[in-house]
DNA sequence: TTGATCACCGAAACCGGTTTCGGTTAGCGT
DNA sequence: ACGCTAACCGAAACCGGTTTCGGTGATCAA
């Protein structure tokens, strides 16, 4: 039985009008009054009840995480992280944050239009889009402030914090351009992710802007998980003539590609260069340390935090937008490519152009 | 302007009063007009307020997860699964559930002590307890419902769910035993945390088990990080005596420490073993893969969830615990300790007995 | 002295639900 | 025809705050 707002007043001889506009400091109660509302209040340890505060003024105070799950897949490592920043940021104006689970393929929309409706939620924040997410034109719809991490095809309208895959992506097929490679394959996520689309044109653009094209089966879409890595590398070895790069939309693939390289006995770095994404902390200690594009990810969440909040003070959208880079790690799986693959690749190279 | 009650009551020609009795099945309202009501209130998209409605109950139908969060280090990888679980426990009910970062040393209780008096909570799952964790205390006064993810030493009296971290070591050592290993260390977190404790006990309890000794020096407690156990690794192969097998606090220190092996031109699992400690699902990718003792982490933040809202359906904390086992999940990183060492080590085992 | 102004606080409406209580109507027995 | 009961719903209190509005007392000028 905590102590209400009623309570104190009685005790001070007060009306809870008084009591409340004190605490709020209002003009029109006098210094004196409003010392002795403040002195008694922490004496008695009184705090409003926020349920009745917000019903009051009229918003919940709270903003919800949708948590992406894909259902067998575990929670993708960044949410943590995400969690805690935006936890911060939310925490200097005292709003809550709620985390629903949520899978953007399962009819999850229909929670998001119940949590709306129910007034639990003023924002949204939203990870890992697909392409065309119905969650985005739902909440644009129902006027819910949302921003999301991540972007899709249409971004124009609303506000996202996204880091570049696509530059991210050209990036990493340069540097292996550079290190003497020519086949060059990726293995992508599910193209129903807004980023796989986008880390996939990233591919694309890099070996077109090297005057390379994407050799028949060296564009590999798997399930999103170390096992898809992997099974996708071993489709790329068996290739009549498999790559001597890889570039991976994650660094959980990656590391899948690395076990498979490795059970072909061959070695990652050496005989086959794999460049990851995420730059996850866990990279260097796979075998070899893998080489990889990372992404500030320690920022992300404060950012959407504060952008959310922005929304809400009834910012535009379209000031609310931000581009993050992501940076080439090297560690140990990029390497010139073997010699006589070299030798055997500028043949062709002759012959094809 | 969502609809509310009223207006859906004006919209039948009802009060608010019989809408809100019709909707939550009272039965002294005709079955006719119940139907009603639901088909008006699913035709405009009725939901009821949940401020308003929790206000009213008097229950804030929101349950508070504790992140543990230690600065500087990153969030723990646990976290992530632990909330998708909470979040469907809580789910069936219609509970929320809201994320606070909690840091136990560090004035926290305050934050607490505010989330409670507010009325913002009605229970609280609280992660990685320290040995005598001053939020136990305080919440057990405050009379607010917790579960303890974790257990100190004086857990008799509320409710918890934990993995039995003193078994798990007793069965590390007795494995490094099995294998022909005498000189056994630990590498241990800082022991103010609760389970850094139980697991030094377990490895202590292990040791005597077999009539064996912890020697001057194989006892490190370092920094909860690979780093630690990294900088842990280099002392004790300093030793004028290394040991030849290594439990660790956790995978991450033993990724540490198989790094720090490595670089001493050794290789983990032939000249020195290593067992790690969580099961995370990313040792398999470590050189070489990591033996660990796994916890059953997926059924954690569901059993939380559960214990909780059984406690807030007024069980007794005491029915509320559970005891998970960790098991060994042999990789690469133990085997038997090199030739020479266990020649020694027999002579040495048979001077000081 | 009187009226106007101002500082200060009480009273009450309100937020949107839930729940108690009481009254109306219909149906029934006598 | 009358009373009684049960079924059903309206009215109003309530949850614990915020905010508007109006009234009191003091102060001041005329």
């Amino acid at each position: 039985m905590p102590v209400t707002q009623k309570a104190l007043a009685t005790h001070l001889g007060l009306t809870v009008g008084t009591v409340s506009r004190a605490l709020n400091d209002y003009p029109d109660i006098s210094a004196e009054t409003r010392a002795r509302v403040r002195a008694a209040a922490d004496r008695l340890g009184y705090r409003a009840n926020q349920t009745a505060r917000r019903l009051s003024i009229g918003t919940p105070e709270t903003v919800c995480y949708l948590m992406p799950r894909q259902l067998g897949a575990h929670v993708p490592p960044f949410v943590a992280e995400l969690l805690a920043g935006l936890s911060d940021a939310l925490a200097v104006r005292n709003w809550d944050l709620l985390v629903v689970q949520s899978e953007a393929g399962a009819g999850d929309e229909e929670t998001l239009v119940k949590l709306i409706r129910s007034n639990r939620i003023g924002g949204v924040v939203l990870s890992r889009p697909l392409k065309t997410d119905p969650r985005i034109k739902l909440l644009t719809e129902m006027g819910c402030p949302f921003v999301v991490h991540g972007r899709t095809a249409s971004s124009d309208a609303y506000a996202w914090y996204d880091v570049d895959g696509q530059e991210a992506f050209v990036t990493a097929v340069n540097h292996l351009v550079h290190l003497g490679h020519r086949r060059i394959a990726m293995i992508c996520a599910p193209l129903q992710n807004a980023f796989a689309q986008q880390r996939l044109d990233g591919y694309r653009r890099g070996l077109r802007l090297n005057a390379l094209q994407v050799p028949e089966g060296y564009l590999q879409v798997a399930e999103f998980s170390d096992a898809g890595g992997a099974s996708a590398t071993r489709i790329l070895m068996d290739l009549p003539r498999p790559p001597t790069g890889i570039v991976c939309a994650s660094d959980e693939m990656a590391l899948g590609a690395l076990a498979a390289i490795r059970d072909r006995g061959l070695e990652p770095g050496r005989d086959v260069s794999v460049i990851g994404y995420d730059g996850v902390h866990f990279g260097v200690h796979a075998n070899p340390p893998l080489t990889t594009m990372a992404q500030p990810q320690a920022r992300a969440g404060r950012r959407l935090g504060d952008m959310l909040l922005s929304l809400i003070d009834g910012a535009d959208p379209r000031t609310e937008q931000e581009l993050q880079r992501a940076h080439l790690v090297r560690r140990k799986t990029d390497g010139p490519p073997p010699k006589s693959v070299a030798m055997t690749d500028v043949s062709i190279r002759e012959e094809t152009t």
